[in-house]
DNA sequence: CCTTTCTTTTGACATATGTCAAAAAGAGAA
DNA sequence: TTCTCTTTTTGACATATGTCAAAAGAAAGG
């Protein structure tokens, strides 16, 4: 719980009554590898902060995976059109290990919102800054060859060469896995 | 005035004062076409809401310009990394055609979400619905074709090859445009 | 240690897309 | 209309990446 009011703060410092006022509605879960913290067809209602473990958010398009994004410790984690739109989500979100995680449900966001708009805020402010790391993403998907993006993972996120397979990297960098095992081999 | 009313209805209704108080900052400027609402190296102080006209979004990467996103009625624009950071953006925002757009600077809109708390939810939900549609974006650049992105905005944003010259859109859709030509072409 | 299973690499080839140059088409102005 | 300028299309070829199949390597269980 110290983990994530201290990766919060980078964002938005709370006063003490904010800040217990979340305390009270977040709680913390365990589960284990493979689980699904989201799934494709299904309305997702918890926004979840990763305390220890890793995801990985996937699609199924025209009968394949597509893994586009990876969650490691002091994320937050959800399927974001569903949660808030309230529709049923597109994705999957799978633990790829063991997590231990603190989760909000959708209403007990909502209320936080009405009674502190110091939380409210912090959202926002987090939301902003989560737009514009997908902006950056983005700019490298259409605009970079796969060379270039494996080597800004790399440079910017070497711990996902660590713990994630091969297969889901190279899904992730928009590649096929043979592709990225021969950049890798420096081809 | 009334058509931004109108539309940010659609993500959250203010009351009459919220509102009021938006009026009051916002200023209705003209712009001539190539004009930038914003420049690459310097901090973007403003928040424009298109209210005649269309603009491209481009970075200068590696020496080429790639056309990353277009505005056009109703939306909001802005360097959004240069506007949330105050940090020189990385990105260019240039005038299409001839524009009528109201702004808000970046001090007022603080002074707004102090003051009024309603007028910081409006934003947060904003800012999550552009957020869901980046990552439909984000999705469509790295998993799909280019024949399939293309029929995506045939599809979903005619508007787009109308009002823009070829080689913006086949920018935007990260491709060169002599593959854009013979896409259209059926080749 | 050996066997099984899963992951990663390699090879051969197909395909999509990029690059450069030239031709064609379109838009304005005189 | 004709001339000029810009935009779009076409052609020839190069390159990056994908696909499928097989081999090699690493991990897990007995």
């Amino acid at each position: 719980m110290n983990n994530f009011f201290d990766h919060i703060d980078h964002f938005y410092k709370l006063n003490e009554e904010s800040r217990q006022a979340i305390e009270k509605v977040l709680h913390q879960q365990s589960f284990s590898k493979n689980t699904l913290l989201a799934t494709e067809g299904k309305v997702c209602h918890h926004m979840y902060f990763v305390e220890k473990g890793c995801v990985r958010g996937y699609y199924n398009l025209d009968g394949k995976e597509v893994t586009y994004w990876f969650g490691f410790e002091y994320s937050f984690v959800t399927s974001f059109y569903s949660f808030i739109s309230r529709k049923p989500a597109f994705e999957n979100i799978q633990l790829i290990e063991d997590c231990t995680v603190l989760a909000i449900s959708y209403d007990d966001l909502q209320k936080l919102y009405d009674k502190y708009p110091e939380v409210e805020r912090l959202v926002r402010i987090i939301n902003e800054n989560y737009y514009v790391r997908l902006e950056e993403r983005f700019v490298a998907a259409q605009f970079k060859t796969a060379k270039e993006r494996y080597a800004g993972l790399l440079d910017f996120s070497p711990h996902i060469l660590q713990r994630m397979p091969l297969g889901y990297i190279a899904s992730y960098l928009g590649i096929s896995q043979e592709t990225l095992s021969r950049i890798r081999g420096k081809i």
